[in-house]
Order: C-alpha cells, then sequence, then structure tokens
DNA sequence: CAGAATCCAGCTCGATACTG
DNA sequence: CAGTATCGAGCTGGATTCTG
C-alpha cells in the first residue's frame, strides 16, 4: 500500500484506478483488443471475428477504447465508408498485461475446477 | 493462438478461461483477495475493511472465492462462532498476476485520461 | 459498410428483515 | 458474529429497426 492511489482501497468512486479495472472486467474490451494486436481491423470484420457481439455492443465498446486512447479510429473516404481500427502503443501494453491474465487463467484452471468439484461435493454430503 | 484455449476467442460459454475472467472482472472479489494477502481476516472486520461492500455481495462472494479455491474458510467454534478467511496459496498466485494490472492502472492512467479529454475535447467542437 | 436509436427482458445489487 | 431470505429499483445488453 505505498502508491499514490492505495491498493486495495483503490475503488472509490474518485479513483481512477477503478476505472481501469473497470475497463479490464469488461469482456469485450479485452476481446477486441486482442483482435487487433496483428493489424488493423474494419468494423464488419471484427464483429465475424468476435463471436457473439451484438453490433451495439462492439460500436459502444469502441467507442469507450478511442476515447481512452487504447484503440484508434480511421475513417476512409471509399464509398460506401470504410473504418479501420487498430490498438494504439497504449493499447498495446495493456493488452500485454491482460495476458499475463490470460496465461495465469490457462495453467491454472485445472485447479479452480477440481476445486470447485470438491467444493460441490462436500455441499451434496450436508445435503444428504 | 498457440494455446489449449485459444485466444482471443476463449470466451465461448463452453471454455473455462472465461471463468476465470469472470472473477477477475468481479469488483469485490479482488479487493477482498488484497486484504487477506497480509493475514486472516473475519467476516465482519471484511465487511469494516472493504468500504461500500453490502453484506450479501460480501457473503457471496467470499462463497464463490472459497468455491474456487482462491479463499479457504475456517470456522472457530468460540461463542459465538467466529470465522477466519485466508487467502489460498492459489489464490496468492492470482493476486499476485492481478497486481501487474493494478501497476498498469496506476503507471498509465495519466494518458488514460488525457485521452479522454481529448476525445471529449473533439466531440465539442463537432457538436459547435 | 458503419453505425445510431428504441424497446424491453433479465439479471445485479442494495436495503431490509430474520436466524443460529 | 456470521450469515440467509426476500423484494424491488436500476442498469446491462440483445433484438430490431432505421440512416448516411
Amino acid at each position: 500500500m505505498k502508491t499514490a492511489c492505495p491498493r486495495p482501497n483503490a475503488y472509490a468512486a474518485t479513483c481512477p484506478t477503478r476505472l481501469v479495472l473497470d475497463r479490464v472486467a469488461d469482456k469485450w474490451a479485452v476481446l477486441i483488443l486482442g483482435s487487433l494486436s496483428e493489424e488493423p481491423v474494419r468494423f464488419d470484420e471484427l464483429r465475424r471475428l468476435i463471436e457473439g457481439v451484438s453490433q451495439k455492443m462492439l460500436s459502444q465498446t469502441l467507442k469507450s477504447l478511442e476515447r481512452d486512447g487504447l484503440v484508434s479510429r480511421e475513417a476512409i473516404p471509399t464509398v460506401p465508408v470504410t473504418v479501420e481500427y487498430s490498438i494504439t502503443p497504449l493499447g498495446r501494453t495493456l493488452s500485454a498485461t491482460v495476458d499475463g491474465l490470460l496465461i495465469w487463467a490457462e495453467t491454472h484452471i485445472d485447479q479452480v475446477l477440481k476445486a470447485q468439484k470438491q467444493y460441490d461435493a462436500g455441499l451434496q454430503r450436508k445435503a444428504a
């Protein structure tokens, strides 16, 4: 707890750490960042790439990401308009950090699943 | 994309990576894990420590964390009962990973805030 | 193609009250 | 102290429809 914005109680509405956490907590945001890691992608392409997004959530999330400076938007004046989204350098550093989490998930999911089974089994016995 | 559970499209309901992400996305879960990092803490103590939790969310989140094997619960048979929650080794590895995110937040929040200002300023001009 | 706007079903979460 | 149970307001997000 030696940082300017103290953890773990950095969640007061006034504290901006919360803002970042909320962003990462957003399923679609993480997915979008990942999809843009290799190259710029168009709106509709993203829609197909990210299975299950509604166009509302896609548009909404892209707008937030752009506002946060994590993604940049470029409208190319073709007919009809083409819009390319790409990840910014800032977004890339965040993405790298999030990757740490994904790796944790992949390497520890077995333990989590096992713990769940044991827990549920314990409840079974009590119920009986 | 060389992992067993492919990213970024690891979000299908069947894919357990999602489960972990959802856990991390949970504000209270992160806060609880942080609060337990030093030593075991009792329920009511947690309630005071974590400003703004309802006892419902605290109880609910603790239960999930316990089920996932991230937190362990020990009931001490005093009168009235005392219950101590502590972080497990598994929970500690997750917490360490999440810390990376918190550090990112602290070191980059300035850039994010600045980007937001610029974005909002841009909208202003259009509206005018 | 790239969105904006509207409508509403469902789930989350806080508040409140009660229990062992 | 350590919870559980219930209820309702509010927000989230999907489906649908429409525009430049």
